[in-house]
DNA sequence: TGAAGTTACTTTCATTATGCAAGTAACTAA
DNA sequence: TTAGTTACTTGCATAATGAAAGTAACTTCA
């Protein structure tokens, strides 16, 4: 593994309940805002003021915290797109990339078991 | 859909955010322990002791909080397995069940992106 | 040239949720 | 009779959440 690679900082991450990979996963994502926040990330989604924007409105410090911890556990990378003032773009690693499937799953899930909601896919 | 169906309950149900799927579905099972409770469901554990027998350690206040919300929700049910003391057993609804390749998801995700936790399945 | 607006945050603070520990009810076994 | 078991509930300290306001560094409008 390359050291301070996307794969590397996962490991590198945090307190373990138990090694149970589901549990494992859920300290990473399992929260309420996560995974709204890749979802958008997959509808090209990129700048801080997108995620502001889209209707669950997440408050703004939920959302930088988890900015944070998401580029910490190496499922998103931040780089700058512009200077003066400087300004960063926020996009899915190959890892982040990855939870594709699950959040197809879910909205499966969903289009089956939770009528009146809408697919975001 | 049947009065007071398993379909019902989650229909009437709280809360939204938003009518994304993917955010209602969090709302409903998106915490850090819900998926844990509903895996051990899957595996056969049906009572109290044996959910806080698992191994991250419930707290015992929100293993009893999980469990009603899980049953207002209709994603398991609760039926007394002996009398005097009455005694209940707690077991997945269809809808309950259904949530089955979430977690397989889930955990092929880890199984992929998290070395050095275990499967459960 | 000043005033107002925009963007991306951070800070403050009240409210809510979590989690540890202890308590309780209704039993069974020694 | 005393201890143990099971399935919770309660109390309380700490942590997380979320609404609102503040800030820094610009750009645009009048």
């Amino acid at each position: 593994m390359k050291k301070g690679s996307d794969e590397e900082k996962l490991k590198e991450n945090s307190f373990k309940r138990s090694d149970c990979s589901l549990a494992c996963t859920l300290d990473l994502i399992g929260d309420k805002w996560t995974l709204l926040i890749i979802r958008d990330l997959f509808f090209g989604k990129s700048r801080y003021g997108e995620f502001i924007d889209s209707s669950e409105n997440i408050p703004s410090n939920i959302l930088a915290a988890r900015l944070k911890h998401l580029e910490k556990s190496g499922l998103i990378t931040k780089s700058a797109y512009q200077e003066r003032p400087v300004r960063y773009e926020y996009r899915l690693t190959n890892v982040g990339k990855s939870l594709g499937p699950v959040l197809r799953e879910i909205v499966h899930w969903a289009d089956i078991n939770l009528p009146g909601t809408r697919n975001p896919f």
